[in-house]
DNA sequence: TCCGGACCTCAACCGCTGGTCGAGGGTTGA
DNA sequence: TCAACCCTCGACCAGCGGTTGAGGTCCGGA
């Protein structure tokens, strides 16, 4: 789970989410013998805290009282959340993921689940599905899911149509085929690392062939 | 002279303004017997320090470079509030190059300082640039450059070589392709958000791919 | 001409923020 | 059983944004 934000988020560490923790910026729930367990709403909150601290050099103090506005239901001042994607189209607060409190494939939803969580249209789904972009593991989708499906929508609003994104799911794929060829179908902490390897690889290629 | 800003701002002192000109944020001129002498424009500038610093919450190092780029033309920075953070030639939304502090563009390096910032082989490198991983724009590198290179060389640890990092250009330079298509070559933010939205969906769907 | 106060420089010091490190110990999965 | 995680808690640390103080200069007024 830490990967997930690293790939984004080149710096952040254990300790560090650990700190944020105890400054009051995040409060994950935690499992029966005390591990941190990071809601995909916990990441997403963090995602906020480490793109204001980056993108807008808000000290920590001023991030958390805007994360405290937000939760009482009002916007921050300054600005607008740097990365909040879940605020977008669809519904206002996500309420499929948090009660679910589980990250990524803990979570099992149900087909009108992942809709509503995700707030798109049952064509848009039926859409994503049919280009294999979201697809169902046994009759449940996981949290993945609901994050592909929302980032599509917002795709969507710029005219890219499912079909436009083939290319991400083939390309996704192919990475995946590396890795678990040279990990030798291995599943455990260094395929993640090459996994975290591979997005921010490709986030440095994208960012470098569009600045030429 | 100190009194104007101090009506303004209440925490001003003789000690910081010293402080900020040690700093190389304001030079202000001298009498002939060394004292200060802040003329208006001097004020000004300070005035706009100060209430970056105050209602910006922006560290003197950012504030510094905005006024460094101010003065070479970029920004008319007549009165009024200091500029958005995103109207700045500041970090783009993209992950990936926070570690270097300086961004994509902005850079310009030598083919051997870029190697020694990556931390990587002549062959290394020499391998990159034959599979376009890493290209030259004239006869300089850019910050992603170095991004590419170290993540480049983590993937070498675990056997995987450039080449079979072909791929990961592919893709990019398909998904560069699509979104220059929709945004019809503009280069704003809206590009950049598009570009942050590709690098999401594609890190989505590897973890969901890798997690079946 | 001498005094007090405002200014100068330079180096040392300081408090706060944003973390990291390590010791000591539990958990998990092969 | 062992490696590789994770946990807490307290110590420690670096950098930023100044402040303080020692030692000296400048200037206006009595």
């Amino acid at each position: 789970m830490l990967r997930i934000l690293q790939a984004e988020f080149a710096d952040v560490t254990i300790s560090k989410l650990r700190f944020l923790e105890a400054e009051g910026l995040v409060a994950p729930a935690r499992t029966a013998s005390g591990y941190r367990k990071f809601s995909a709403a916990d990441i997403e909150r963090l995602r906020y805290v480490l793109s204001a601290q980056r993108d807008q050099y808000l000290p920590l103090r001023v991030i958390k009282e805007h994360l405290g506005a937000m939760d009482r239901g009002l916007r921050p001042a300054i600005g607008g959340p740097p990365v909040a994607p879940s605020d977008l189209p669809g519904p206002p607060e996500l309420p499929g993921a948090e009660e679910f409190g589980v990250y990524g494939t803990e979570l099992k939803l149900t087909r009108e689940e992942l809709r509503v969580a995700a707030g798109i249209s049952p064509e848009l789904l039926d859409e994503l599905e049919s280009h294999h972009l979201v697809v169902a593991r046994g009759n449940h989708y996981d949290g993945d899911a609901i994050l592909v499906a929302k980032t599509a929508a917002e795709f969507a609003q710029y005219g890219i149509e499912p079909r436009h994104l083939r290319p991400f799911r083939t390309a996704a794929d192919r990475e995946v085929g590396l890795i678990e060829q040279v990990m030798s179908h291995r599943r455990d902490d260094k395929t993640q690392e090459l996994a975290a390897l591979a997005v921010r690889l490709h986030a440095a290629l994208v960012r470098s062939r569009l600045t030429r």
